[in-house]
DNA sequence: ATTAGTGCACTAGAAATATAGTGCACTAAT
DNA sequence: ATTAGTGCACTATATTTCTAGTGCACTAAT
């Protein structure tokens, strides 16, 4: 029921990470409406005012668009979602590999590491 | 003065996953005495209670050791060290691995990533 | 014995996050 | 006009994190 959140991080911030991913995943598309503030509470089991939080959120940084009464929707700006992606690849990458450069760990360590994991399935399409 | 600090994440814990990475780089050497409480306090910029429960953790997850009167030393336990190097290796590719599979992208596309961010510093030896 | 340096325990308060609850304005459908 | 569904604003409280301050016990050096 409950969404299982980390208690280190907001709820709220882990909530728009999730649908950002969402997003780029393309489990949701580009002018799609999303659960009203009230639904994703019960949803994700959370108060309907974190829920706010998030939709504004996501409206801050363009990605969602709201109407008053009726909703709050993915953005209809395709170009947008294709930044929104390209964006947070780059972030998740840059953040990891800082992260394993301050560890000093090598590429080549890296990429052994990479395929002890493969088998838990990463694509390779 | 301030080691700047995300104010999303508990100052604690990313002082603790600091000191981790300085342990998992070397620049903190097995044994080696760690600052004071009062010390790491003023060169952090925290209060000395928060130094206190990074010491604490520390200890929990015995990375360092702690001699009343003494002060707070890394592990003399160098196999603990060796662990604490694969642990955080694997916990850093498991997450970033698991966050790109939530976003859907390829192990191309990581790699390809991989190559624009080349430039900026990772070691290949 | 005294002193300085250390970890540690304790209380109190500040600040941010999350919850709880209420109400209002807008939109669409009837 | 009425109703249902929606976003939004507001107050209040609980919880967690962080800060602030004090004091004590232990260790080593003098």
């Amino acid at each position: 029921m409950a969404g299982d959140f980390i208690p280190t991080q907001p709820i709220y911030l882990q909530l728009v990470q999730r649908i950002c991913k969402q997003i780029v995943r393309g489990d949701l598309s580009a002018g799609e409406k999303l659960p009203s503030q009230r639904d994703m509470a019960i949803q994700v089991g959370v108060n309907p005012n974190t829920v706010q939080r998030v939709y504004t959120e996501l409206e801050r940084i363009t990605v969602a668009e709201t109407r008053r009464g009726q909703g709050t929707f993915v953005t209809r700006d395709e170009d947008r979602l294709l930044r929104l992606r390209e964006e947070l690849m780059g972030s998740y990458v840059a953040a990891f590999l800082g992260d394993m450069r301050e560890m000093g760990f090598t590429l080549e360590e890296i990429l052994r590491s990479f395929k002890e994991c493969e088998t838990l399935g990463l694509s390779h399409e």
